[in-house]
DNA sequence: ACAACAATGTACGAAATGGTACGTTCAGTC
DNA sequence: GACTGAACGTACCATTTCGTACATTGTTGT
C-alpha cells in the first residue's frame, strides 16, 4: 500500500505532512489494479475504485486524467513488477539443463501466484493489445527475457544437452503458453472437466509435467529422461 | 428460455411469411456473438447489437430476457458449434500416432480459425466461469472430448507407441493450452516481441512445433523422432 | 371470419457512469 | 504572517445504457 515512500529527492523535505501525494497515487494504483484485473476495463467502475480508495474520485482524475490512462498505468505497473522479479533470477552460473528447468518452474509458479497480472494481460488481449502498444515502457522492459533464454539455450547446444535448430523465442512462447493457460483458463477448464485444477496437489503435478514437457522438447532425440 | 424451436418442421410451412422468429433469433445471436466476443460482457452494448441486427432492441429482450441471458446463449451456441465440428473427427480407425497428431493439428487450426470462440472463453474466464457454470448444456457437451482422447491414448499404450502413466485429461490440457494461447495472447506477444505471429508462415511453423511438442511428450523415452 | 396469441415497432424512464466546476486546506517561500 | 501553488473534498452535469410500457401487425386454429 504505502510501501512506496519516495526514493530520493522529496521524501526528506516532505516529512510529517498531511498531504501525501505519492501514497495516494500508489493507493489508487493498487485499487485500480484489483478492480481492472477483476472486471476489465469496461467492467471496472471509477466510482467503485474511488470508494475503495482512501482518496476521492476527484483524485483519480487529478493524477490519472482518464479511465483509460489509469488502466494503462495499471498495466505498466504490473509489467514492471513482473520484470523486476524476473531479473532476480540468476541463470548464467547454472548448467543449461538446470537453468532451463529452473526458469520454467519459476515462470509457472510466478504466474500462478500473480493472477492479477495474468488477468490484466488477458484483458489487454481482449482489447487487441491497443494500450500496450501505446506504452514505450513495456516495450523496453521485455527484451531481457529473450536474451537470458537465448544465452541458456546456446550454452546448452554447445554442451550437447539441447538439440539444435530451436528458436529461443518459440521456446519462450512454449513456456509462457503453458504457464499462462494454467491460470487464464482455470475456471472454464475446472468446471467443464470437473477437475480441481487449483488444488495444491494438482498444481504441483502440473508444474512437474510442464517442466517435463519443455525439457522433453529441447532434449536431443537420443537422450533418455531421468526422473527427478 | 426461448431457445426452443422445431427447426425443420416449421420452416417448411412458414415459408414466405413476414414474421420470421427463428431467423430473427439467429440473427440476434450472430450479432451478439460478434459484439460480446469483441468487447466482452460489460463492454458490449445492447443498443449497438440492436442497431446491427435487422430486428429491434425490443426483440432482444423478447427472445432473450436479459443482457446476461443473451450472453449465456451466445456462449452456449459457441460451444455447441465447436463440439459439432469436433464430432466430425473420426479418430477410431486411425493408428494412435496418426490419430493424436491429427487431433492436435485439428485443434490448433480450429482455434486459429475461430477467434470469436476463443475470445468468448477468455471473457468467460474473466468472469470466473460464472455463466458457464449455469449451463447444463455445456457441461454435457464436453464429456466426449476426453473420451475420444482416452481411447486413442490407451490404444497407443497397448501398441507400445505411447509411454505409460499419462493422464488423458492432462494431455487434453496440454493440447488446449498450446492451441488456445496461440490465439488468446497473439496481440500482446506479437507486440512485445515484435514477431508477426499471425503471419501464415509463422502459423504453419507453430502448428508443426506444437504437434512436435505433444508427440515428444507422449513418445516412449527410447524413441527417436522422425521428421515429417 | 374472428378470437387469441405470437411477433414487432416506437418511445420513454430510471439508474448508472464518466467527467468537471468550484471551493477549501495544506506546505513551503518571502 | 501573507502569498502561491499543489493537494484535496463536495456537489453536480450530461450522456449513456439497460430495460419496459404501450400500441400495432401478423398468424393460426376453429
Amino acid at each position: 500500500m504505502t510501501a512506496k515512500s519516495n526514493a530520493s529527492s522529496s521524501s526528506s523535505t516532505r516529512r510529517g505532512r498531511k498531504n501525501d501525494p505519492e501514497s495516494v497515487q500508489a493507493d489508487i494504483l493498487a485499487v485500480a489494479t484489483r478492480e481492472f484485473s477483476e472486471k476489465g476495463l469496461s467492467g471496472a467502475r471509477i466510482d467503485e475504485i474511488a470508494e475503495k480508495t482512501r482518496a476521492s474520485k476527484r483524485m483519480i482524475y487529478y493524477y490519472f486524467k482518464d479511465k483509460e490512462t489509469l488502466y494503462l498505468h495499471t498495466l505498466e505497473a504490473a509489467y514492471q513488477k513482473v520484470r523486476l522479479q524476473e531479473a532476480e533470477l540468476q541463470l548464467n552460473h547454472l548448467a543449461p539443463l538446470e537453468a532451463l528447468s529452473r526458469l520454467v518452474r519459476f515462470t509457472f509458479c510466478h504466474h500462478a501466484k500473480n493472477p492479477d497480472f495474468i488477468r490484466l494481460v488477458m484483458i489487454e488481449n481482449i482489447h487487441h493489445g491497443r494500450y500496450l502498444a501505446q506504452s514505450k515502457l513495456i516495450q523496453s522492459l521485455n527484451a531481457g527475457v529473450i536474451d537470458a533464454l537465448t544465452n541458456v539455450y546456446n550454452r546448452g547446444v554447445e554442451e550437447g544437452c539441447f538439440r539444435e535448430g530451436l528458436d529461443p523465442r518459440e521456446l519462450h512462447w512454449l513456456i509462457s503458453a503453458l504457464s499462462f493457460f494454467n491460470v487464464s483458463n482455470q475456471h472454464t477448464f475446472s468446471r467443464i472437466f470437473d477437475w480441481k485444477q487449483a488444488a495444491p496437489e494438482n498444481q504441483r503435478k502440473l508444474e512437474d509435467h510442464v517442466t517435463d514437457m519443455v525439457m522433453r522438447y529441447v532434449l536431443p532425440d537420443d537422450t533418455a529422461m531421468a526422473n527427478p
